[in-house]
DNA sequence: ACTATATACTACCTGTTTGTATTATTTTAT
DNA sequence: ATAAAATAATACAAACAGGTAGTATATAGT
């Protein structure tokens, strides 16, 4: 997420992996390792060699909080039951369930209607 | 949670730790850890040697999800910067904090709102 | 006294998260 | 050719969560 709504304050920019450990402060293999992620997820792309780099694959405002989330830690954390049961639906609830779907639609609402174009780079101070 | 909700199924009851076990299913040694956290944080008072057991020690009208969850693992997890930053408020915010604060607002109520009675005990079918 | 109960403390185990480190390979502009 | 860049695979490490296990002690009803 750091490094996406980062890359989104000017989403054209062309921004090699050294450049964005040290504006994010992490190791250089880590971010590489998650710029493949994200590359082979399909919002980035990257060319390789001598000035290349990485820039979106695709319109940032073609891409949600949801699927950012979803392809790189997975969205079962929110979608599967809270208290960890595995069959637990609204048919056979567990004793949170009717609390936590509340939850759920909303978090799964705003993360899906957030793309990375709406956020106020105007007004974040930290990446 | 599971275990202060299964006993707000009957809350003038007097439970032994080994009932609980036997329908939690987790083990003995980790239940009771549980249960003297629960007893130091009020919700439930404890009667030592034979015939002794747990009971509520308060009104399970009283007792919100909030307070539970808030006495067993803390609130940071949810209160804290979603990104992680120490420092990071609404006139200094990180790249998610506009969005996270009405998710973190939504959760605050429901967790604040919902009571132990407030529960549809007819419907719960897994504890 | 005996027995059934809770309490306290400590150590351990297993998996996950959140990274870091190492090493070697491939690609491309100049 | 060379240098600057990305790729790939693997191992390691620290912190924390979610438990389990052991052992000994205290309490209270009969």
């Amino acid at each position: 997420m750091r490094i996406l709504i980062y890359m989104a304050q000017k989403p054209e920019e062309l921004y090699t992996a050294k450049f964005l450990v040290e504006k994010l402060n992490v190791s250089d293999k880590y971010l590489r390792r998650l710029m493949t992620d994200l590359s082979k997820s399909g919002f980035i792309k990257s060319t390789q060699g001598r000035d290349g780099g990485y820039t979106f694959a695709k319109e940032i405002h073609g891409i949600s909080l949801y699927e950012v989330i979803d392809s790189v830690e997975g969205m079962n954390k929110l979608n599967d039951c809270v208290l960890g049961f595995d069959e637990c639906s609204c048919t056979n609830p567990c004793a949170m369930h009717n609390e936590w779907v509340v939850v759920r639609e909303k978090l799964n609402q705003l993360f899906t209607e957030t793309r990375l174009s709406d956020l106020d780079f105007e007004r974040i101070s930290r990446y």
